[in-house]
DNA sequence: ATATCTATGTAATATCATAACACTTTAACG
DNA sequence: CGTTAAAGTGTTATGATATTACATAGATAT
């Protein structure tokens, strides 16, 4: 207990409206681009709000089928753009396992992420056990590893899909 | 101590010779293959042999261009077939977080592999703590979350590199 | 011998991501 | 203001990674 378990962080449930999420992490963003002088620009908006609106991992080009502000169809480029941005923000993860992006449920939290990825809903949720990314770096140190980031995606079954 | 330091693996020296990981691990191929009735072909073989000699992780289109047994360009899918193999036999280990592969240092051992990944000199080695990945399952667990593979990547700089 | 399963050869294509470069917008400053 | 520098956009092309599909060949079992 004590300062460990500050803010348990749920998996989100499956008819969880995203809604709420979408408005905050816009309202995230905003200020944080304002804190640090940077521009929100309409195609960041634009692919932060899609993100938001599905705690299903996207990849660059299904984010790209749903960006349809302009009514054209846009080059794959300026995806990614705007996904680099949102992950340098912190707004957005990038789940190496899936070649596929999610919207952090942790903005401005200042964590090491790690994923819960349900198999069978496809959703995502983030553990960001601080015990887990510790035991890591002491367990390094024992070899002379210095760690710098971590990865850790671990797949499995949510709550709601395992009651069946 | 005790139990859980029974055999803690190297990161491996820079200039380490690789033969003897190589041997070992066509060995370990042969007999693995053997038990379980499959057959370790000559791609197999070639495609082992290259990962074994190197600990920096390759992509498969690397392995490719190595893969010049029969004197002829293979197709990638070549490469892939017999990577599918390797991994499912646990001799190789895919690097989802670089989209390359490396062989197993802890063949036959039964383990969730962790991976330490040096951003300096590119070696790869293997944490594989019990620490880690059981106290991975018990804060999943708390959320209801059933653990069923765990993709643990771990980016750093190793003891080597450190030293500068 | 022949049926069956596994592996291979080959071509094509799908999927994910970045490079290069000209042009436009924004902000900053004298 | 008007000029300049920095950041963002549009567009085209290409690079990098991975899989599908299907015909053929080899191994194994009865």
């Amino acid at each position: 207990m004590g300062v460990l378990m500050k803010k348990p962080i749920q998996f989100p449930s499956r008819n969880h409206n995203h809604r709420s999420c979408v408005k905050r992490l816009l309202a995230d963003a905003e200020k944080e681009c304002h804190r640090q002088k940077l521009r929100f620009t309409l195609h960041r908006r634009e692919v932060l709000q899609i993100i938001a609106s599905s705690h299903r991992p996207l990849g660059a080009y299904d984010i790209l089928e749903q960006m349809n502000f302009s009514g054209k169809r846009q080059a794959p480029v300026v995806a990614y753009r705007a996904l680099d941005f949102l992950i340098n923000l912190g707004l957005v993860h990038r789940l190496n396992s899936l070649n596929a992006f999610v919207a952090c449920m942790a903005a401005g939290e200042d964590h090491t992420a790690q994923f819960l990825i349900c198999r069978n809903c496809k959703n995502v949720g983030e553990l960001n056990s601080i015990r887990v990314s510790e035991q890591i770096v002491n367990d390094a140190v024992q070899v002379g590893f210095r760690v710098d980031q971590q990865v850790v995606e671990i797949i499995g079954i949510c709550s709601e899909c395992g009651e069946s």
